[in-house]
DNA sequence: ATCGCTCATGTGATCGCTCACATTGGAGTC
DNA sequence: GACTCCAATGTGAGCGATCACATGAGCGAT
């Protein structure tokens, strides 16, 4: 009863071919009050509408209220459509993401969303997958028809920045999550200094046989850690024991443990905690007691990896405050330094080697 | 053609505030062909531009091609804000999200994302605080504003669909993970039936003091499980044994394994696997062999839950598909069933009850 | 030929809004 | 009191697409 005659508006059908079925005679669209409308119910021009919409500083208090109370009455709710057609700013902000529903990723759009909209954006997001440039390449013109504002790129594979690098995007945007060379600014969690971290650590403790279990090969992330793990080695004359690499998942981590743990290694720091946890399993089931045989280092430090068996020393990164400060930089307010620094956090699944 | 007239007011260079990052608000609007010069490029009529670009049958071959050339030519975008406007049809799909970067949701709004940019929609998030009303009503705000044509809500907790009810949306909308009695349309992963089948599994066993670490109380999914587990039990004349309600949260299963593991129960359902991971945390660390003493039980089968420590017998849960589905349905082109199946996955942390 | 019909294309109006500019009335200045 | 000036509002154009309708060509049937 409350839904008056609308018949609904029905997004459907006409998708494929459009058989005119749109021609019906009572086929009028359900189309709301328009600033015209407003204004009549005000007794005021569409333009002094116009000027209470966007909050214009020459306006008779009374004037405003007398419009804004037509527009309750009316239910009225701006057209953003006509508003990003006249004024060629569609207010919308594009995430291209290669990553389905991981931790860091996730956190970070939700925070992007999150501030995009308290600056009056909207965020559209598209999801590619990483390692084929035609989908990397569909996602970002699919945003880019969507005259987007700016671009969150989370997303960091290798060839989604050469991707990015070849096209002219013609619309400014930030990486998250890497240091690149790419022209857009650089919202970076500063991942080699935390893989430093997780390293010297590891070091400190006595370890000189240390091995990495990396991130895929084509992850800007991988290399970032990979990079400062070996540049933590260098500084103090110790060469990486073993290298291998997974996909970032637990199962990877649990396959890749074949190849790291091998006699004489006392340590691996893993280059995110989902397949630390995978090494942990492998371990356990070699009979290697963690952290007495094997100290374990992970990173990004996931709600769960306090919980993991032992606890996982990681290193803590704040993703959120990246996506933030994301946004705040594509928008041009970034005061805030671009890099997010990253914590080591102590559990118990790191310990010094072996007598 | 005295619409070209205009000299470019071009005052580029304007002041220059050395910032250093792109604005994304500065002056100068560069706006590109429309249809009418891609029109004369081709020497055609704007309609005929436009007929292309809707792929009208009656075109002759030829003059289709000409068209595609000079849109080629001229870097052509179609202008979705003035095709909205003159279609009322915004071909943008809302999701209306309260969970941060959890596992489940996380890969339903990518399948969500998938399946509409393949029929052409684009995808539009906007996350709230589920329990805060003013927060859930300030994100539907949004997204009404953008004149979505439908609402995809993976926001299962009680308020906000008591928020939706309240709500004359007039917007097709459905909700994912959760049977509700609103007026949408609803793709349920079928929870109850998945909490029964974890709670009969635990009973076929021997287990007669089951307890439950349950969801958070607003959650419908929380409460569906919590209803499957009670249907089960009572379908054997069983009572639960405890019930302790978590926030999902690995740290939550930790808490409340204090109030669940009380002498005589010996096995426990969680309400999802992060839960389950603390629990198992808490029982090690009160000398609880699992799953000799106590059998552990999870729920979504995340891609960690083989490696836990025993590995986690779970219920597996199709995200991705359901999420599919919402889409599916929310376009009117639900053939499937509206209901996705879960299944037991059986490992290491579910065994008799000590004799 | 002439009619009728469909195909292929063109013309003008229109969507809802903001922009640039025109128009008021009253306060302030001399 | 005639002047400027600014605050407050109105007028008309136009953003870039689609829609409704008009038009002209081609073709078979009368």
């Amino acid at each position: 009863m409350s839904r008056t005659e609308t018949p609904p508006p029905d997004p459907v059908g006409t998708t494929p071919d459009a058989t005119g079925a749109t021609s019906g005679a009572s086929g009028t669209k359900p189309r709301g009050p328009s600033v015209f409308d407003v204004a009549k119910a005000a007794g005021v021009s569409h333009q002094t509408v116009s000027r209470v919409l966007n909050d214009h500083p020459s306006l008779r208090p009374a004037t405003r209220q007398k419009v804004l109370d037509a527009m309750r009455e009316l239910g009225y709710r701006p057209n953003l459509a006509a508003r990003a057609l006249v004024t060629s700013r569609s207010r919308i902000i594009g995430i291209l993401s290669t990553a389905h529903g991981e931790y860091g990723p996730a956190s970070s759009i939700a925070a992007v969303e999150a501030a995009a909209r308290a600056r009056g954006y909207s965020v559209s997001i598209a999801t590619a997958d990483g390692f084929d440039p035609a989908s990397v390449n569909e996602a970002l013109e699919h945003l880019l028809a969507l005259s987007v504002e700016g671009l969150v790129v989370v997303a960091p594979q290798t060839p989604v920045l050469a991707t990015l690098e070849r096209l002219p995007i013609g619309v400014p945007f930030v990486t998250l999550q890497t240091l690149s060379t790419l022209d857009g600014s650089t919202v970076a969690l500063d991942q080699h200094h935390g893989a430093r971290l997780a390293t010297a650590h590891l070091a400190d403790l006595g370890h000189t046989a240390i091995a990495h279990l990396a991130g895929p090969a084509d992850w800007i992330d991988a290399e970032s850690r990979d990079s400062g793990f070996r540049a933590e080695l260098a500084s103090r004359g110790l060469r990486a024991a073993a290298v291998e690499a997974g996909d970032w998942s637990a199962d990877s981590g649990y396959e890749a443990a074949r190849a790291l743990l091998r006699p004489g290694v006392t340590a691996v720091f893993s280059a995110n905690d989902q397949m630390a946890l995978g090494l942990l399993h492998a371990a356990a089931e070699c009979g290697l007691a963690v952290p007495d045989d094997l100290s374990v280092v992970g990173f990004d430090d996931t709600p769960e990896a306090r919980h993991y068996r032992p606890g996982l020393t990681t290193v803590r990164q704040n993703f959120a405050e990246a996506g933030r400060r994301a946004l705040a930089r594509l928008l041009g307010q970034a005061e805030a330094p671009p890099s997010v620094e990253p914590a080591l956090v102590l559990r118990g699944s790191s310990a010094p080697p072996p007598h």
